[in-house]
DNA sequence: TACTCGTGGGG
DNA sequence: TCCCCAAGAGT
């Protein structure tokens, strides 16, 4: 029984009239699916899930939301080391905001996508200043955070402080792509049907729809892998309806791969990994030695200055950004 | 919408 | 070895 993702004829036809406003027509068989899916994912998450620090009470709203900035396209067991650093060095919002944005690129290490670091650096400072040091509970406050996107905004609401809220990561979309849609992979972009879809599936209860939510992106996570899913250890593979399809090869166009070897993107961490490393304003002479050619040379390091993560100095020197 | 933005580990 | 991909956001 393939759910359908879009509105279905039987759902929509005679609109209830007690509906409220903003509620959406849910098709019967879906509702179903849904239910069917609940108990055995999140049974499932209660015996499997991995003890990470920012699952863990003590974490707090703070705790999860660095953790989320740290994991967007980072993987957890690189995140974990400095998610600690992090906590320890900065346990509270006000503390970070308090700091030079260029410590926390500093911190941030070799995670990738530094201009993370600096949009947390700002998102501390606007909870500082706007909400009194606490992490805002409204997604569309959070979604007014720098860095702070539809994913993230949906995981500190549903994951710090339990509210019923749909979350749809690269896991999430995999899981429903295959065990809902048929597919074996989700579109390259996230659709307004796969959001509608998260909706539809959301348990009713609120303590139930935050475990679901994390039960979810876990078990894309640990089982319903991108490569090779392991649906032996599947709770839902005997609902799967890409495993009851035959577990068909993905049609469409595929994903396609970013290259990184000789693009500015390269580069840019390369003159940033030197400027991590010094304690002092680095000389232009300095950097010139991490790359060869001085066009693209020239251009990463603008680049780095125009998105703040460089501060140039007088005498053709730099560091990272002390404002 | 499609593209940019780092880094490194596993298949 | 090479390629794929990993809890996205911003433009």
């Amino acid at each position: 029984m393939t759910a359908t993702t879009e509105t279905s004829p039987a759902a929509s036809a005679g609109a209830a009239p007690e509906r409220t406003a903003d509620a959406e027509a849910v098709d019967p068989a879906l509702r179903e699916t849904a239910r069917a899916l609940h108990s055995p994912v999140v049974d499932w998450f209660a015996a499997h899930a991995r003890d990470l620090p920012w699952r863990r009470p003590e974490a707090g709203a703070w705790g999860v939301m660095v953790s989320e900035f740290m994991l967007q396209q980072t993987p957890v067991n690189r995140v974990l080391p400095v998610y600690e650093e992090w906590m320890e060095r900065w346990p509270r919002p006000a503390d970070l905001a308090a700091e030079a944005p260029g410590e926390a690129v500093r911190a941030w290490g070799r995670l990738g996508y530094p201009r993370r670091a600096l949009r947390l650096h700002g998102a501390a400072k606007a909870i500082a200043e706007r909400h009194k040091g606490e992490v805002p509970v409204e997604h569309a406050q959070l979604l007014a955070l720098p860095g702070v996107g539809e994913y993230t905004a949906a995981a500190v609401v549903s994951f710090a402080y339990g509210k019923r809220h749909a979350v749809l990561d690269t896991n999430v979309r995999r899981v429903f792509a295959r065990a809902v849609s048929g597919q074996q992979y989700p579109p390259n972009a996230t659709t307004a049907a796969e959001r509608k879809l998260a909706r539809m599936l959301l348990p009713e209860d609120e303590a139930t729809a935050s475990r679901w939510a994390a039960a979810t992106m876990e078990l894309g996570a640990l089982v319903c892998t991108a490569r090779s899913p392991a649906c032996t250890r599947c709770p839902i593979a005997a609902q799967c309806a890409w495993q009851l399809a035959g577990a068909p090869e993905h049609q469409g166009p595929a994903r396609r791969t970013q290259s990184y070897a000789g693009t500015d993107r390269q580069v840019r961490g390369r003159l940033l990994a030197v400027l991590r490393a010094a304690k002092d304003p680095v000389p232009q002479s300095d950097l010139d030695q991490v790359w060869h050619e001085p066009v693209q040379r020239a251009r990463a390091l603008d680049g780095l200055v125009s998105d703040g993560l460089v501060e140039p100095l007088e005498g053709k020197r730099y560091r990272l950004p002390l404002t």
